[in-house]
DNA sequence: CGGTATCCAAAAGGATACTG
DNA sequence: CAGTATCCTTTTGGATACCG
């Protein structure tokens, strides 16, 4: 499949989907949710630095792009799962292909930076 | 391999490599050599709308990170050929197949966004 | 508990002018 | 041609307070 080079919203929307999964936060929802379903405050843990706006934020931007099934059960107090669609696990193994490829390049990518530094200074 | 879930850059050094083949600009740049050797204003054409700051900016990026080779012929009027390394192809490879997977995905999402947009209004 | 609303700081990004 | 420098606008993200 060739994949278009254009650039604006209007004419490239992949890029949207591709920006809602690769995204700072997308991603390690994600990685987070293809192990297991996390209730919000269980997701804040296991990122780490998450504010409650961006983690709402990006968990409404994936449920809306069919990624993340959001189960709210009506107690009180409130109890929400969060989980992975069908969708959503591919999108998490592709993220995840990704995220091991650029992990495993580390090494690759330091030394070049040594190398990049050290010829300019 | 086991991708690790912290998030900031002092113990996740690798998101910003991600950010770096993910950003908006370096997809598509990545894209581009992918095909074919660039020159610098070769790319502004083939990119669409791209400030100069940005593509210088993210050329460099990606140079220092070791997926781009920039040659610069000591010719006047100055003539730069960007080209992807062996790194950097890998790099694209993996983009692609993710880019490829969004776009495939795109009617799925789609209409998981209007499920979600009907069931609110 | 699982959010929303508001405000503010920081970063990204674009337009333009200029240069070797 | 291939950038750099500057200024400005837009976007992103965090902190805090509050609510059902």
């Amino acid at each position: 499949m060739k994949v278009s080079n254009r650039t604006s919203e209007e004419t490239c929307p992949y890029r949207l989907v591709l920006e809602h999964v690769t995204s700072r936060w997308g991603v390690l929802i994600l990685l987070a949710l293809e192990e297991r379903t996390h209730r919000f405050s269980e997701l804040r843990r296991t990122i780490g630095r998450v504010s409650e706006k961006m983690l709402a934020q990006t968990l409404q931007t994936l449920e809306r792009d069919g990624m993340i099934h959001r189960n709210a059960r009506p107690v009180i107090p409130p109890h929400v799962d969060y989980s992975l669609t069908p969708l959503g696990r591919e999108a998490a193994a592709q993220v995840r292909k990704l995220a091991e490829w650029t992990q495993r390049s580390l090494p690759a990518v330091q030394t070049a930076r040594e190398q990049y530094d050290a010829s300019r200074s």
